[in-house]
RNA sequence: GCGCGGGUAGUCUAGCCUGGUAGGACAACGCCCUUCCGAGGCGUUAGCCCGGGUUCAAAUCCCGGCCCGCGCACCA
């Protein structure tokens, strides 16, 4: 375990999921301050994805009845019969390997597959036999209600929850483009290996905003924010550019602007909680790689001990989604969209003639007319054929007459496009502990220190008085009362040395330190100590709820705020 | 899932080969001492991943499971 990882398990960051029952991999529990700091991350999310966008947060269950994830896809391309090689090692999807090599389709079953194998003799590329087939499901699934129950699954992304909700969603933004819908929540993958702490998890947690847009208008009004924000890009065939969003986009390395405003609103989030810029890139999926929803997508990945890892994925997944869950809903998702002026159109229409109609067709007659008249004829044809129940039948012009009409067109439905940024909040927080986590040297002794910016600290300010007895400690503490009730998370702590306190704090990344001393009791100012210089400066005990404050929310200088006390 | 290596107090680790009382360091807690950056003294708490087998006796040997690390594969 390397250093920090030891650190984090230790002092209460991230813990080992069911530890005392032997533990199980893919699932991590939130220590205290591994909590804190993972909400403050969110909150910043939010303060980015939902309140400087037209957009809203909703909350959605997380267990979800089958025909959402047969809708969406999910189902298919989850639930797939792999075979795996005993010599070599690799693994296939099993329908894929069986038409790749063979050239037949398959009901891709272990009994079908089974089958083949033995029927064919398959083997391996390699030459090797295949082991039993097996089923491989990334979803996790569930019975809901008692006894057979209802066929059910943990959902995989928060987002479809959105697209579920989208008719209520689109009525509660009154029908107007674009808005954006946000879910902050757990996801489920039940990972074959999962490995490398909290990087890949069975359980995690997503921060997914869905933007609704016209597919037409994928701009944002306040691109001009990010346009000359340089970034770091890794195109799909592998090129790196580094050029401004603006050039971005105009050279077609980003396919649009409003992809190109999501990275740049990506890249400031992921600063203000403390990401290292040196280590981030944006990396646009290989053709192969995207998911089956996207039709392009760029990753924000960021370098770590592991290696360059993905923490965000900004895809545009056009209107696959909508149009999934018309289909298997049979509700219409469309959006009415007005034009700025109607438009005329002159149109041959067809009107039946329901009095010969009858006579002739009787029970089918109803259903013809309707037909009849959704058709569109360019001229005056002598006949057209309909198709009714499957059956096409021919109706002469004496069935009907044509008529030409002028028509005011005022707008048209249209299935939204939808810019999915999804954020790996487990990930993100390991990310920011790691980017922060350094070594440095104070009066001559190594310490540790994480260098957290100060308002995701988890423990933003400690009391602490320079010795552990009457009177420090009593004052200490009615200082740490007085923080608390004006709203500021403050610990106590007089246990050893000065000098082993401030090491604790400075370890867990607290960035300010007050210490009661001597002179306390003379004029009623204490020292605020900067975790990353340990530089002090002296303030009125009265002054520090307002000082503190001010300090956490920017990053001024101590230095400011009082004279110097130690250096 | 496969292969290799590993799992000993909160943390790091010695002991395992060659079966027989589990040792250290740091941390934590209490008291004493101490006017500012992991000081010192005394004391305390706390451990062999789980299950089975072999044996008079298992941290140690064998089998299975779980977990961790690395490589392969997987990561819609």
């Amino acid at each position: 375990m390397s250093e920090l990882m030891e650190m984090l398990t230790r002092r209460g960051y991230f813990w080992q999921s069911f530890e005392i029952y032997g533990g199980m991999a893919g699932f991590v529990d939130y220590g205290p301050l591994g909590n804190a700091l993972r909400r403050k991350i969110e909150d910043i999310w939010r303060k980015h994805f939902v309140i400087r966008e037209r957009a809203v947060e909703i909350d959605t269950p997380t267990v979800c009845v089958e025909e959402v994830f047969i809708a969406s896809g999910h189902v298919s391309c989850f639930t797939d019969v792999a075979i795996e090689c005993e010599s070599c090692g690799r693994v296939f999807r099993a329908d894929h390997y069986i038409k790749e090599v063979l050239g037949i389709e398959i009901e891709p079953t272990i009994e079908t597959v089974k089958e083949i194998i033995d029927e064919y003799d398959l083997k391996c590329v390699c030459g090797g036999r295949f082991r039993e087939p097996f089923l491989f499901n990334l979803m996790f699934s569930t019975k809901i209600g008692p006894g057979k129950g209802k066929m059910g699954y943990l959902r995989p992304e928060t987002a479809q929850g959105i697209f579920i909700d989208f008719r209520r969603l689109l009525e509660y933004f009154r029908h107007k483009l674009p808005f954006g819908v946000a879910q902050i929540g757990r996801a489920y993958r039940n990972e074959i290996s999962p490995r490398q702490g909290v990087v890949r998890l069975r359980e995690f947690n997503q921060a997914e905003l869905e933007y609704f847009v016209h597919p037409k208008e994928k701009r944002h009004e306040n691109f001009e924010r990010y346009a000359n924000v340089k970034v770091k890009l890794l195109d799909k065939n592998d090129k790196p550019h580094e050029v401004t969003l603006r050039e971005a986009v105009e050279r077609g390395i980003i396919c649009h602007e409003l992809m190109a405003y999501f990275i740049g609103k990506t890249r400031e989030f992921l600063l203000e909680v403390g990401v290292d810029e040196s280590k981030l890139r944006f990396r646009q999926h290989k053709d192969d790689e995207r998911a089956h929803y996207a039709i392009d997508c760029w990753d924000a990945e960021v370098l770590t001990s592991y290696g360059w890892i993905e923490i965000v994925g900004i895809a545009d997944r056009t209107d696959y989604d909508l149009k999934k869950h018309m289909e298997h809903s049979g509700e219409d998702l469309r959006v009415f969209v007005q034009f700025e002026r109607p438009i005329r159109v002159k149109k041959r229409k067809i009107v039946p003639n329901m009095k010969k109609l009858g006579p002739i067709y009787r029970a089918k007659a109803k259903e013809i007319a309707k037909k009849l008249e959704e058709l569109e004829v360019d001229d005056y044809v002598d006949s057209v054929t309909v198709e009714v129940d499957g059956e096409k039948i021919e109706i002469s012009r004496e069935f009907f007459e044509i008529e030409e009409v002028e028509e005011e067109i005022h707008g048209e439905k249209i299935v939204p496009h939808v810019i999915e940024p999804s954020f790996g909040l487990d990930r993100i927080t390991f990310t920011v502990l790691e980017h922060n986590f350094d070594k440095d040297v104070v009066e001559g002794e190594e310490r540790r220190v994480l260098r957290l910016k100060r308002w995701i600290a988890p423990i933003p300010v400690a009391v602490l008085p320079l010795l552990s007895r009457e009177p420090f400690i009593s004052k200490a503490k009615e200082i740490v009362e007085m923080l608390r009730n004006e709203g500021i998370y403050t610990e106590y702590d007089d246990s050893g040395s000065i000098g082993r306190r401030y090491r604790r704090f400075d370890e867990i990344g607290t960035p300010f330190c007050i210490t009661v001393d001597h002179q306390t009791f003379e004029d009623s100012t204490v020292t605020i100590r900067d975790r990353d210089t340990t530089k002090q400066v002296r303030v009125k005990i009265e002054e520090l709820p307002n000082v503190l404050k001010e300090l956490l929310s920017s990053e001024r200088d101590i230095e400011e705020f009082g004279e110097i006390f130690r250096s």
